[in-house]
DNA sequence: GAGCACTGC
């Protein structure tokens, strides 16, 4: 997207834009805007007092002044010129045929006169969409920071003139442009989220009464009785999470059965189910209750259950043997469908099957976004119901050009923000793609504010991305003092996962980032990309939770309408599929290739999954599930990590290696480095992996070590890892136990035999087997022939052993193997003889 | 010698 547009600013703050001409390059014209003050105190700055006497020196400052002064002339005049031939250019595309108007004609006569175009190359810097050439997509995203051309000048004229607009009068700036984030009010929209959340107590009637939900009741209940299935479309703020589950109380569904309604996140499925108890004035867990991993409030009595997609799913799995499927549910209403996650898409059908079977069972689809049609033509053309929401307007502001720089014109619009909006009335979000241009931000924004000193009001910088340490995150939901102004600079955890009060203004820089996986070599990567439609509408309603807000698009409007998709790519098309195939073979799906999903994997990536789960034994080669694979669709993890489970019973390790998965499956967050003491935590890290031990063994190593410590959270900080994660792993850890000893499993150590823990790993990481290169640069994947190196965390980064296996490949600048540890190339042959041959293990 | 959006069982 925003590839093939043309910029132009004018001077006087009213860029141009139109479409791109026919065979034009992608060299694309910024005019910077300079301010005399800048170029001056350049100039003075060549001044060096050498050896020479003051009087020359006054001389040479004189001369350097002049020449300056002359350089700079030169320049302007080529900009000035440059941008009216801009014009010139835009005007002419952009009314062809129509008799222009004097103004127009004189500027072309000037540019005749001219006679010369005048070569710009600066170019964009807006990375490139993911076009499935990972490579470039990564390129073009790493990109984003090697400014080829610094120019920290524009950035401080976009302050500066915010600051101008604002104190006219003690203005000690000096632009003779003036250019700044100019933004076109196009719309207005309604959008919002559930302003209702957070009420007291003793309004709870009334306010469920004023609910646009309200008004449906009767319709919507009428609606429910008479169709099977039904696709709700409500925004975000109409009430139908909290409302439609009591309707359905209330019109005596529950008599037949529980009401479940799922939800994508556990912290959505608490809240909600708390706000409700609230409502119906019981405790929550007795008639309203939830059920999400690792916590099940629920009970005997409960009628109305939230819980989570992934839950249910694993309902789906228990209660497989029963006839009929799902019999302790009347209704089941599917929440945040337009999220379109694994599970969900799976549910999808699974429900499906469900209403065929059982007509007295009633299916509720709910989506904030108009893919409704879709899920209607899926579930055999049911009936859409809308509800239209309740919340403020939100006034949408778009560039009037492309911007070349997103995070500078995020920076640079919520500065103008708060020096041209009165302080007080409103918080600031941005949204921005990552932890690295977060950090970037904070830094630019407060050497800004730093500047300017106490001529504008207190601003406070609230960084939040799910990495942070959550001391950190918590200061982002204190309530900003009086006179002051909060900035958050926020990842998409703003956009659903979690809400921040009192936010007026949004600034979107379009983008966010996105996994894709290559299932050729089984390889990940982050890719940064242009969000959809319904995820700008997300992030725009953010604006407008308490009052009227406003959001400030860093993208034109032709782009909203025309170069970002309406909907997300579901999830199930771009993730591996093991887990999926697993699941759905233990619930009986034999045809997966023929399975009803409703936007189908690609092939190739269910090929690759059931060739794994082959290779792992968990399918025979009728492509039925075994034995094994049975137990190993028990556990709540990647397939290779199960397979390590149930084959550590062979080695009487299972202790060891129950510790080693929980410590993989929280993922690579158990390590923190922070600014400053990079060095200290280095060796706090190296400090587990003594011996060259491999970084499997090194994660056991933190494990046990801060079991040791009582799992203290002063033990973390001190060794430098995250206390959540942690804490995060030892409830993976317990839940892990409980199943090893339902498979029968026993727990045994055998922390002394460290081969034996290692032969356990490979027993499920045997396709994850890499071998150090003739010429001893990099390693090469056994089956795959993919070049990798270890990646430079990994302990075994320098050691370099021949034969290595991995947890996984990740492409960021280079293909990287992480979390590595060293193999014996016979025991691939011990593992796996079905999967290698001797040739190729070189024995 | 590098860099990790967000979920979930």
């Amino acid at each position: 997207m925003l590839e093939g547009r043309r910029i132009s600013y004018e001077d006087d703050g009213a860029p141009t834009d139109c479409p791109p001409k026919a065979g034009e390059t992608r060299t694309r014209r910024r005019t910077l805007m300079m301010g005399i003050r800048e170029t001056h105190s350049k100039s003075e700055q060549q001044t060096q007092p050498d050896e020479k006497s003051p009087e020359k020196q006054q001389i040479d400052v004189e001369t350097l002044r002049k020449r300056s002064r002359q350089e700079y002339l030169m320049m302007r005049e080529k900009k000035k010129l440059e941008q009216l031939i801009n014009d010139v250019e835009d005007q002419e595309y952009l009314f062809q045929g129509v008799d222009l108007t004097s103004e127009q004609r004189l500027k072309r006569q000037i540019c005749d006169l001219v006679g010369k175009k005048i070569d710009c190359s600066k170019e964009y810097r807006i990375p490139e969409s993911y076009d499935g050439n990972r490579r470039k997509g990564f390129d073009a995203a790493l990109q984003r920071y090697t400014d080829p051309d610094p120019d920290p000048a524009w950035e401080e004229h976009q302050f500066g003139k915010a600051i101008m607009k604002h104190q006219k009068k003690n203005c000690d700036y000096e632009f003779v442009f003036e250019h700044q984030i100019d933004s076109v009010k196009t719309e207005l929209i309604d959008s919002g989220d559930r302003i209702e959340e957070e009420s007291p107590l003793p309004e709870l009637e009334n306010e469920k009464k004023n609910l646009p939900i309200y008004a449906y009741k009767e319709q919507l209940m009428k609606a429910v009785d008479d169709h099977q299935v039904l696709v709700i479309v409500g925004e975000t703020g109409s009430g139908k999470t909290i409302q439609i589950p009591q309707f359905l109380d209330e019109a005596g569904y529950t008599r037949r059965g529980m009401i479940g309604c799922t939800q994508p996140r556990r912290v959505a499925a608490m809240s909600v189910a708390a706000r409700v108890a609230r409502e119906k004035g019981v405790k929550l867990g007795n008639e309203v209750g939830y059920s999400i991993r690792f916590e099940d409030r629920t009970s005997q009595k409960t009628v109305l259950k939230y819980m989570t997609d992934g839950r249910l799913l694993h309902e789906f799995r228990q209660q497989l043997r029963k006839e009929p499927i799902l019999a302790s549910y009347s209704v089941i209403m599917v929440d945040e469908a337009h999220e379109r996650t694994v599970n969900t898409d799976i549910l999808f059908s699974l429900l499906k099957d469900v209403t065929r079977a059982r007509p007295d069972f009633k299916l509720i689809i709910s989506s904030a976004t108009l893919d409704a049609i879709k899920f209607s033509d899926y579930f055999d053309s049911a009936p859409i119901f809308t509800i239209p929401g309740r919340k403020f307007p939100v006034e949408i502001l778009y560039t009037r050009a492309p911007e070349p720089d997103y995070l500078a014109a995020a920076v640079a619009t919520a500065l103008q923000i708060h020096a041209t909006e009165e302080a007080g009335d409103g918080d600031i979000l941005v949204f921005l793609t990552g932890q690295e241009e977060i950090e970037a931000a904070e830094v630019i924004v407060s050497e800004k504010i730093r500047k300017v000193g106490t001529k504008m009001a207190e601003l406070i910088i609230c960084p939040i991305y799910a990495n942070l340490p959550s001391e950190v995150q918590a200061r982002v939901f204190d309530p900003t003092p009086k006179g002051a102004r909060k900035l958050v600079l926020a990842t998409n955890i703003a956009e659903t996962s979690l809400t921040i009060d009192g936010i007026k203004y949004v600034v979107d820089c379009g983008f966010a980032k996105m996994k894709s996986y290559s299932p050729r070599v089984g390889m990940e990567s982050l890719v940064v990309e242009p969000i959809t439609r319904a995820s700008a509408n997300q992030r725009a309603g953010r604006s407008g939770r308490t009052g009227p807000g406003k959001c400030f698009r860093l993208y034109t409007a032709y782009t909203f309408a025309n170069e970002l998709d309406e909907n997300i790519v579901p999830e199930i098309q771009r993730t591996n599929l093991g887990n999926v195939v697993l699941t759905l073979k233990s619930l009986g799906v034999d045809d997966l290739l023929h399975f009803d999903f409703m936007d189908p994997p690609p092939a190739e990536a269910l090929v690759k999954a059931l060739e794994l789960l082959y290779a792992l034994g968990a399918l025979n080669k009728r492509g039925e599930l075994t034995r094994v694979g049975e137990v190993m669709s028990e556990f709540p993890l990647d397939p290779m990590l199960s397979k390590m489970i149930v084959a550590s019973e062979k080695y009487g390790c299972c202790d060891e290696i129950i510790s080693i998965s929980c410590m993989l499956s929280v993922g690579n967050s158990i390590f923190c480095r922070p600014k400053g003491k990079e060095i200290l935590a280095d060796n706090a890290r190296r400090s587990f992996h003594m011996g060259d031990v491999g970084d499997h063994i090194a994660l056991l190593n933190v494990y046990n070590f801060w079991k040791d410590n009582n799992f203290s959270s002063q033990w973390c900080y001190e060794n430098y890892v995250q206390g959540r994660s942690m804490r995060r792993a030892r409830d993976i850890r317990d839940q892990l136990e409980r199943l090893v000893a339902r498979a029968g499993i026993p727990l045994l150590s055998n922390v002394n035999d460290l081969d034996a823990i290692k032969k356990a790993i490979a027993s499920g990481f045997f396709p994850h087997s890499a071998r150090l290169q003739k010429h001893g640069d990099g390693y090469v994947t056994v089956k795959h022939k993919q070049n990798a190196c270890i990646h430079p965390s990994s302990g075994l980064a320098e050691v370099c052993p021949r034969w290595v296996m991995y947890h996984e490949l990740v492409l960021t600048t280079k293909e990287f193997m992480r979390q590595v540890t060293q193999l014996k190339p016979e025991w691939l042959l011990e593992v796996a003889p079905h999967y290698y041959k001797v040739e190729e293990v070189g024995i």
